[in-house]
DNA sequence: GGCGTAAACTTATCAGTGATAAGATTATTT
DNA sequence: AAATAATCTTATCACTGATAAGTTTACGCC
């Protein structure tokens, strides 16, 4: 009787993930400006004041998505750290590439709120995965010019996925090499 | 007698510069979520219905702003296109730093409406110059990984952009080396 | 020079948004 | 079993961007 998913009762199972799994494909299928209150819920199969008690309001929900974006990407780039930079950063920007909207969200300080402390937490955890991996590399530069090259690491990796969600490299292909696919683009870019 | 504002005429000079510029400086001072119409033209000392003739809407609107972003942004490579890839990149950069607002803005898709006309000629002028730039970087590599080459310089400069907006340069510059000033941060990096 | 048309701007209003207080329903604790 | 707390709904509020209708000014034409 008790399937996985009890649609009838008044409280049905855990609305906060279904609110997270609702927003997560509104933001995929129609972009961030589908994110309102009153279309996640009503995409939920929920009343419109159904989210404060989870998540206080519509920032609270877009942190917490916004979080779980952290936590996946931490999980994406977990495996493959000690295999270095250009599969670190090969992972990332296929992260961003499959997952655009929930990618971008991330960085979108105006819609998610960073002080809240679940995503600050996911956000550091993510971020010191990357910081030490850029701190392993390199080691035996001058420090003059060591901040530098993180910087410049980073940067390119970050940019690389910002441009492919914005679908410049796309046409970089298409202007150019016709035999060339997305993936070997960045295979040479993060060389 | 005519000044070169007359504030009290019914019809005053052109508000469609005004309206840009009230909505620039709110974007400067208080973040991209101020932009709303109703916060512009009460900035502009006009009522919340005269955008309509001179923007259509606010993303007509916001979409002139983000046009006049891409005209200084190209006013600003322009003289130094010669110099290279390494000027020209910390002149990009500089100018995400000096209008972190208006260089969000440019990016932002959901907000701007990327077809109309004059932004995409504006958009399609810059981004010709730097395609140009990258194009004259290089010309002897194997044609394979010419265009990984463009997309990691281009990656590279976009994304220190992004970093340096989000504070993220900071972050670096402040856990590290102690006597480092962005702009030598940038330098190193660009190189 | 005055008239008529078009443009700029205001006022008033509308549908839609996120937030919230108050009430109804179910879980949980004792 | 009763009491308390949590979840969810309904109703409402202030606010947003858009728009139709009306008012004021500029401008081309005779």
């Amino acid at each position: 009787m008790t399937l996985h998913k009890a649609k009838k009762t008044y409280h049905h199972g855990d609305l906060r993930a279904g609110l997270l799994s609702s927003a997560r494909m509104l933001l995929e299928e129609q972009g961030i400006s589908a994110l309102g209150l009153r279309a996640i819920t009503r995409h939920a199969g929920v009343s419109s004041a159904a989210a404060t008690p989870h998540f206080g309001n519509l920032m609270g929900l877009l942190s917490a998505l916004a979080t779980v974006g952290y936590e996946e990407l931490a999980a994406a780039l977990e495996p493959v750290l000690e295999e270095g930079a250009h599969a670190v950063g090969l992972v990332y920007v296929r992260f961003a590439i499959l997952n655009p909207g929930l990618f971008t969200l991330m960085f979108r300080s105006d819609v998610i709120d960073r002080n809240e402390p679940a995503l600050a937490a996911a956000r550091a955890r993510t971020s010191g995965m990357l910081t030490r991996l850029i701190d392993s590399l390199g080691g035996q530069q001058p420090q003059r010019t060591q901040a530098g090259t993180r910087a410049a690491l980073w940067g390119k990796v970050h940019g690389l996925a910002v441009l492919a969600i914005d679908g410049f490299l796309d046409v970089l292909l298409s202007s150019q090499g016709e035999g060339l696919s997305l993936e070997d683009l960045l295979e040479d870019a993060l060389r």
